[in-house]
DNA sequence: GCCTAAATCTAATCAGAGTTAGAATTAGAA
DNA sequence: TTCTAATTCTAACTCTGATTAGATTTAGGC
């Protein structure tokens, strides 16, 4: 049953599994999140990232099958962590909050585990577009799903009211989100604005962006709905 | 004078210089341009570039250093396109048009260069982040300049009156170019909305989302400043 | 205290991409 | 035509970083 007793036993299943080997792969892990958020996918060389876990290159091996396997598995977790966040942060809120409210929450919560909270999530949109054609095809597929989460709170939010149906949802989505993704780029380098300046003023181009709004031109005075 | 004769006059001096070679220097630039746009710094390898150019690779070195000088100056000149159009486009203008509209404008023009019109300009955006410190500290001096220039229009608009003051200027900055910087990734991947659509949702949400608005909660009518 | 498998290290190997040297070709002037 | 410099090609060479093989160490069960 033992079969190859030796490697490879990576994603696959894995017996009980001495906890040893089991915590300096999750050290192996964050250590390459970590590296993969600062130097995103085609940067990140094996000798940093066995730095940081404090082992050799040729260690890594034990426990991944190839560089390859080891970052792909970073970046499913960072796309699953972020979904998990952001669905948790929106679950948590009172059931009379409107879908647009749920939506900004969801979008701050992302901006700030992007940006500060997560190696994971950092080293994700760190890395997009970076990684060759089929790891990215299964990232992306997973990406997907989340970025359907937020269609699902757009459209939502529009069958309220509270998003002007003439706004295109792909576009939104597309537009709100890669703002966020590309805090990630430069926060940090030039830290002028706090996460939550960022934050705030993203929701309010979302939310007075994208309003039913009755006419147009008037400076002055306005108006009901 | 004649001083080596041989090799490396790149972006140095060159005397009148056969057009022959000039030409083919102009085809090997817009072909790493094209690489470059497609794959990001990284990525972009001198075969794919060579073979684009309808050249061998060790042929580039007749014509250029190296592969970062080459590189740099792809990203230079997309840099330099971009400015060049932004401001031409702006200053295209009618003389009684708002701050807003000019920055408006820019932004629009902006976006669509780099989406469809120019694989050096699509060739930055791609790469942003990627090169060595010292390139990216070199490219990114004139990248900020660029971006003074969109501060410039922004701070106009808040002296007009047309953006709220209480805005963060430099956040805003950042996030609409970086939503635009962003499109460049996904846009074509999916094709789903067209360069005007994301032009219109994003000036929206500019033009709406920036607006110095009076109170806050009511839905009701309200109030100049 | 041994014995075995797990885990790690070390040093060599491999592969890919940039680079270089020199030969070969081309284009234009004399 | 012929000659020369400009241009390009070909075939090594080099350097870097991933990978592998085998030796070595560690930790827990007997």
């Amino acid at each position: 049953m033992a079969a190859k007793s030796l490697r490879a036993y990576a994603p696959a299943k894995r017996q009980q599994m001495s906890s040893r080997g089991e915590l300096k792969r999750k050290q192996i892990l964050d250590a390459a999140a970590k590296v993969l958020a600062r130097r995103g996918y085609v940067a990140a060389q094996l000798s940093e990232i066995a730095e940081a876990a404090g082992t050799q290159p040729g260690s890594l091996y034990y426990h991944f099958e190839s560089r390859e396997e080891l970052i792909e598995e970073v970046l499913h977790e960072g796309v699953r962590l972020s979904f998990v966040r952001a669905r948790a942060v929106v679950e948590a809120m009172p059931p009379e909050s409107t879908p647009l409210d749920r939506l900004a929450t969801a979008l701050r919560a992302h901006l700030k585990f992007q940006l500060v909270e997560s190696d994971y999530a950092r080293a994700v949109s760190r890395s997009i577009g970076q990684p060759p054609e089929d790891m990215w095809g299964r990232v992306n597929r997973k990406f997907r799903a989340y970025g359907k989460f937020f269609d699902r709170l757009i459209a939502a939010a529009i069958d309220a009211g509270e998003i002007d149906p003439e706004v295109d949802r792909h576009a939104l989505r597309m537009l709100i989100i890669g703002a966020t993704n590309w805090a990630a780029e430069w926060y940090r380098r030039d830290g002028s604005s706090s996460v939550d300046e960022i934050g705030n003023l993203l929701i309010r181009l979302l939310r007075r962006g994208v309003e039913t709004i009755p006419a147009r031109g008037s400076t002055g005075a306005i108006v009901d709905v």
